[in-house]
DNA sequence: TTGAAAGCGTTACCAC
DNA sequence: GTGGTAACGCTTTCAA
């Protein structure tokens, strides 16, 4: 006697007329459409999701999926799929999937298998084999950001040529002891941070600099970058001249570590990150960037264009990062380089 | 023919034994449950939620609702959110209703109204009376973390007493020229940053000292904190001895200010913040920790508590910050303060 | 253009 | 203990 039979009856007509009224489809006569639609404004009616799911299959919802929420990439990206859905009715359901942690099992077993939604974003999952084959099983749209394309349809920046450009970028001021900073030949060792490390390398055995290159390990993090920077700029003989960072969060860590050492950024040390993070522009920081706002929402539309036509091929949607020139980074003077060689002489 | 009734054809039994064995009501022989619960595994039989929620009534949902996520205290809560739903095998569907935005409206209005959840967490969300309307309109149990809990349970520090405690830190240190930094008294003045700013003001006036009140406005991130603090340590006349800020993030960014102008903390300037945000640690920050992870957590429990007794009267969980204290803050040196004074003669 | 009725997949009441 | 059946609130044929 509640729900849209309520407004049916007031409006004068059967459930199915209201029914066919409230929603796009059907032929109602443009009177009755008025009066069903007043007579729902008037009882305040708002359709029952579970009823409509149940009936439609549909469930209005997006699932998203990602393993940190704490870092700025992964919020932003969230922000954006947020506002993408919002301006389509849609809902939002989230999952949060730490690496290695206890609940990401569940999720992949218990929670995603409900299929509380009609398609799922997975934000720089990096699902391992069982876990991708989970994935697959629940036999919904998939998009991915960041990460392989392999499996799902993918939007994220081309990773390698990032880190190469940003490594180009440093090598045409002259530098040549260039170190890239982040991340770490472990388990947790993320894709990204090995295709970003990929680029530095192949860039710099492109420079005939294959002998130079150095890999400084930290946490992909700001008080990691730091800790490791602050590590390495102390030994003046190992410091390099410029650091690659594996993203702005590092960079900005290594910047401020520089600071606290008294190492002048960029005069005695350049640093270049790849982001545009929101602090990027407090530290002058030279960067790529990339934009995981717009990314989120491009996520959103190929889960919705997947949704509409579900023999849609797997797509790769792959951005490009702009260079974000500040002053973080400047060319290597004589004098520097001179008095870096003296110091190891 | 697909779903429970499948499973309970291939046990044998009709499909309400298959829903009273699977589920954990009513009587069912432990044989009968048994082998439900393994023709069940077999065809590894998944619930339709639509379906559960249409006949219980329930969605085995909790909707939260925040206005950032990209906040160092909002992704905390909710990830403690998270984890604790995800151990109640419950889902969490995201609001995000950024101040102001567009989308805000439509969340409250639409969006919210569909209850597509048991119970609501709101976090910072600090709404106007319209909102709070259309909050409690709801009529599913609503718990805040931050704010005023007149209307709904509350789980939050005293702020003020936060405030007033790091001022009273400073004050015991020997300073006098203590100033507040964060917050802007305009429409986006949130209550949070209000409270402990009245919490430092009346620490000030006990002390004697409301003459010394001193608030700098600034926006409430941490490039909101530099960008203010390199205003005003500029000035040496004007410069404090010692610095509240209104959070971790703020605070950290005057720190960082402080630094680039060659103001050394702690010994020419003292900073205390409110949070211990994660990069508190590596700024050395002394400050007022509270457990932003602990606080989802506990508004999870008392969502669920609300749900269990819907009688249950609103209460309020208000934790007290624990001080830590690191290398921030010193003792305001005689020589310093002469030195403040002179210039200022 | 409209209405009656059959689902959608569960749960829950009520007999047996 | 167990099985039929109504009910949850909506959409969607299919006739009229």
């Amino acid at each position: 006697m509640s729900g849209i039979s309520e407004v049916a009856r007031r409006a004068g007509v059967s459930k199915s007329t209201a029914s066919r009224a409230l929603g796009s489809t059907g032929y109602v006569s443009e009177d009755t459409r008025e009066r069903v639609a007043r007579a729902a404004a008037e009882l305040g009616y708002v359709p029952s999701t579970s009823a409509v799911s149940l009936a439609t299959g549909r469930t209005k919802n997006i699932g998203v999926v990602m393993p940190y929420l704490n870092r700025w990439f992964f919020a932003e990206v969230l922000e954006g799929i947020q506002e993408a859905l919002l301006e389509h009715g849609l809902d939002l359901t989230l999952y949060d999937a730490s690496p290695g942690s206890e609940g990401r099992a569940r999720i992949f077993d218990d929670y995603l298998a409900r299929k509380r939604f009609d398609g799922l974003i997975a934000v720089g999952l990096e699902p391992d084999h069982r876990e991708l084959e989970r994935l697959v099983a629940i036999g919904r749209p998939i998009v991915s950001v960041v990460g392989s394309g392999e499996t799902t349809t993918l939007v994220a920046i081309d990773e390698e040529d990032a880190a190469r450009r940003a490594t180009e970028h440093l090598l045409a001021l002259g530098h040549e002891r260039i170190a890239f900073l982040g991340g770490r030949p472990d388990q947790h060792w993320a894709q990204v941070d090995r295709r970003r490390l990929g680029g530095y390398t192949s860039a710099m055995e492109d420079a005939g600099l294959g002998a130079g290159i150095r890999h400084i390990h930290s946490d992909v993090t700001l008080p990691g970058g730091y800790a490791a920077a602050v590590n390495v700029l102390g030994d003046l003989r190992e410091r390099p001249t410029a650091i690659v960072a594996t993203c702005d969060e590092v960079a900005i860590g290594a910047i401020i570590a520089a600071r606290r050492l008294g190492v002048q950024v960029p005069s005695a040390l350049s640093v270049i990150g790849i982001d545009d993070h929101e602090y990027a522009e407090m530290f002058s920081l030279t960067t790529l960037k990339q934009d995981p706002r717009a990314q989120g929402r491009a996520a959103v539309d190929l889960v919705l264009a997947h949704l509409q036509d579900p023999h849609r091929p797997h797509s790769i949607l792959r951005q490009r990062a702009t260079m974000v020139v500040r002053s973080s980074t400047a060319p290597l003077t004589p004098d520097r380089s001179a008095a870096v060689t003296d110091a190891r002489a």
